[in-house]
RNA sequence: GGAGAAGUGGCAGAGCGGUUGAAUGCGGCGGUCUUGAAAACCGUUGUCCCGCAAGGGACCAGAGGUUCGAAUCCUCUCUUCUCCGCCA
């Protein structure tokens, strides 16, 4: 969220900002909204001071033993007033704090301008797409072959796109999780977190999918609960409402959390398969620091990221999104996107956002400066490190062999007990 | 799930209708003393909103209500603790 105060001296900013995201928001709406507020809010003050006058006055009168009822008359229809303005000041209020909500964030200066992703600029590439002697195949294919994902089983248990993993489809998963945990506790120095699930709507609002985006999230029906669609949302939210000492800064966490998706709106598209699901594993990275220090915190994040595919012999490239394709919350983002050997495509396994102040300032996580003893928000960024339906797809694809089995790299071994291929089990 | 108790400033802990934004202690900050430190002593110390300012408003878990006036009374919700039940 943007500072109302902000946004009422920057107009021209925030209208740049929503012209080069392609956003639509009645902006003109808002700021005679935060007017009439605080021109009501100036009068009905006025009147609760002449209130708490007069209350004193009274308890005075009372204790003097002398007639009250007078006032207590003329009190009582000012309270009345106050009443009246109150529940006007409640709903603009209202109106408003919902719109502050859903105003998108201001992209930083180094984001290039585009109307989408055909705008996204290549940063750097890693490692070189693989040339096969043979015709490789589809993740498709080969999860068939090995059988280490029943996807109609999946479709039974629960629903279409909710995949289940069957023996060394499993293991793997577990692998890729510890291997990814262990990289980025042991050599990057997170802090490892095992939040809940399910989180509720203050933590939603924190992070910034809700209001805007309830509808692609998993809510429950009797609780106000939501199923966590990223470990984002609970360790971002770990530090809401608290006041951070600067010494502490920057704080690093690492997180397991299976993500859920509603996926609202995309069905038909790359719904066979692990490319698009409602449910899949993610080892999420998140970091708290100073306002100063997040562009720089936000390159070492994105490298961080990136180490999980150099050691996994993945060639990705990096790319910096454009204005038109950046995320609700973010000033920037970069998105890592493996390259799938099987159909020769790309696919987004990790997104490394920096939110600036955006999510602070909606979840109120600050610090205390030492030199201004002031408190100020802090700055947020998260990436995954990194998602792992579609970089099982991209292991899968660039590790096949020609009898449709599947190499492990070196780096996943110790995970896997030593093992160094998957085969099609024994019957 | 049932019964009971409680939620006050960074922490501990008073207050239970009217100079209480909130006693007191600890902590923090500044100072005196000291070669330095500790101790002792003195002072100071919440956040947010409106306003150019002067100043004003709000906040005692959260949301409503009663009242001229609520941290204090009433209702609901949430959280914590104790006991019982159930259970990985």
């Amino acid at each position: 969220m943007l500072d109302i105060r902000w946004i009422r001296e920057n107009r021209e900013k925030v209208e740049a900002s929503l012209k080069n995201r392609g956003a639509s928001f009645d902006l003109e709406g808002l700021l005679s909204l935060d007017e009439e507020r605080r021109r009501l809010l100036q009068e009905v003050e006025a009147l609760k001071h002449e209130r708490n006058v007069a209350s004193d006055e009274i308890g005075l009168l009372l204790r003097e033993k002398k007639d009250t009822t007078s006032k207590k008359e003329e009190m009582k229809a000012i309270s009345q007033k106050i009443a009246s303005l109150d529940e006007k000041v409640g709903e603009i209020s209202k109106k408003l704090d919902y719109l502050v909500l859903i105003i998108p964030n201001i992209p930083h200066s180094s984001v290039p301008l585009g109307e989408d992703s055909r705008a996204n600029k290549e940063v750097r590439s890693w490692g070189k797409p693989r040339k096969f002697s043979f015709k490789p195949k589809t993740h498709l294919e080969l999860l068939e072959h090995l059988g280490i994902i029943d996807f109609k089983r999946g479709a039974k248990v629960t629903g279409a796109a909710f995949p289940l993993y069957v023996g060394d489809g499993a293991k793997l998963e577990r692998s890729l999780i510890q291997f990814m945990l262990e990289l980025h506790t042991g050599k990057h120095g997170y802090q490892e977190i095992s939040p809940p699930f399910l989180v509720n709507r203050e933590s939603m609002t924190g992070t910034g999918q809700i209001p805007k985006f309830e509808e692609d999230m998993y809510r429950l029906k009797d609780d106000d609960y939501f199923l966590v669609p990223t470990a984002e949302v609970p360790v971002t939210n770990l530090h809401r409402d608290e006041v951070l000492e600067e010494k502490e800064l920057p704080l690093y966490y690492t997180a397991y959390t299976p993500c859920f998706r509603r996926e609202a709106g995309s069905y038909g598209k790359e719904t066979k398969g692990l490319t698009r699901v409602h449910q899949f594993d993610k080892v999420e990275l998140v970091k708290f620091t100073h306002p100063d220090k997040s562009y720089e915190e936000h390159e070492k994040l994105l490298k961080d990221a990136e180490e999980v595919l150099q050691l996994l012999e993945i060639p990705y490239r990096v790319m910096l999104l454009s204005t038109g394709d950046l995320g609700f919350a973010a000033s920037k983002c970069y998105d890592i996107e493996a390259y799938a050997a099987g159909t020769g495509t790309y696919l987004e396994v990790s997104s490394c956002s920096n939110f600036e102040a955006f999510q602070a300032r909606r979840a109120n996580i600050r610090f205390r400066s030492k030199s201004t003893k002031a408190s100020q928000f802090v700055h947020t960024l998260n990436g995954s490190g990194v998602a792992l339906a579609r970089t099982v797809i991209c292991l899968l694809e660039h590790f096949q062999e020609e009898d449709g089995s599947v190499l492990l790299p070196m780096a996943l071994r110790p995970y896997m007990g030593g093992q160094e291929r998957l085969t099609t089990p024994p019957r």
